[in-house]
DNA sequence: TATTTAATTGAGGAAGCGCTCAATTAACCC
DNA sequence: GGGTTAATTGAGCGCTTCCTCAATTAAATA
């Protein structure tokens, strides 16, 4: 039994007003039930979008891209941030294969927008992160 | 004039139907209406949040935390993550600094609970991962 | 008061991230 | 086709992140 199994019996006994083995157990059982929301893929998924967001270029060219509401070339966003064209670029990759932007050709030039997930995304943590 | 600057007034060139210099200016004036979504101290705080989030330990933590609607000890936590028990205070550190947990003491157990935020945080998120 | 135990803190190191630079691809124009 | 330009890709490198280990703090109990 490890040192973290132990420490949890021991608080669990502390805890609970009546010392009863079942009731340890029944606690240790409502664990169980609340380690199923770690469904692993669903994890990945989640942390997939949040890694692509956590990074200040990207945040930004998204940002842009929702606020622009449509489409904006390479050449735009480039010129409102400040980094080079090659980190804009690996950026709009990195947003473009979390879902959060979809990517078209124009001729010479090419065109990002955000994503319908990426727009309820940032508006919905407006309403979120403003009311704290 | 940069790079960027240059290519930016060639693509409006290019893309405008009539290529009137007023119109050229016009869509470089959106552009710069676009640019106030960029508000410095927003953007941190957002980033914040978001890299609080974007690591599995801290996720799994606040996962936990959010669908046990309620208290949890750290002993408790530490059941239930793979890392060290170092690891698991560290995160839970993390996560009250970043505004997404709650700490208080009891006796010699130390007990954490998601904010409201968090909650709000990890529910929104669902809804929106959870329809691409 | 001395011990034991829960949890935190800080140091240190491996791994991952995000940038720039340089080379490459792709579209357009002559 | 050759040249120019927009954008992407890959290599390389510095910085940050996240873990573990060891030391420390704080509470409870003998």
């Amino acid at each position: 039994m490890s040192t973290a199994t132990r420490r949890l019996h021991r608080y669990l006994e502390d805890e609970l007003e009546d010392c009863r083995p079942e009731d340890v157990e029944d606690r240790i059982e409502d664990l169980d039930t609340l380690e199923t929301v770690l469904s692993a893929d669903r994890i990945q998924t989640d942390l997939d979008v949040l890694a692509a967001l956590a990074n200040e270029t990207r945040y930004k060219l998204l940002r842009l891209l929702v606020a622009a509401e449509g489409d904006l070339c390479v050449c735009e966003l480039n010129a409102m941030v400040s980094v080079s064209e090659s980190a804009v670029s690996h950026a709009l990759s990195d947003l473009t294969e979390a879902g959060l932007a979809d990517r078209h050709k124009d001729g010479r030039w090419r065109k990002y927008r955000a994503s319908n997930g990426a727009v309820a995304l940032l508006t919905l943590l407006d309403g979120v992160v403003e009311d704290e």
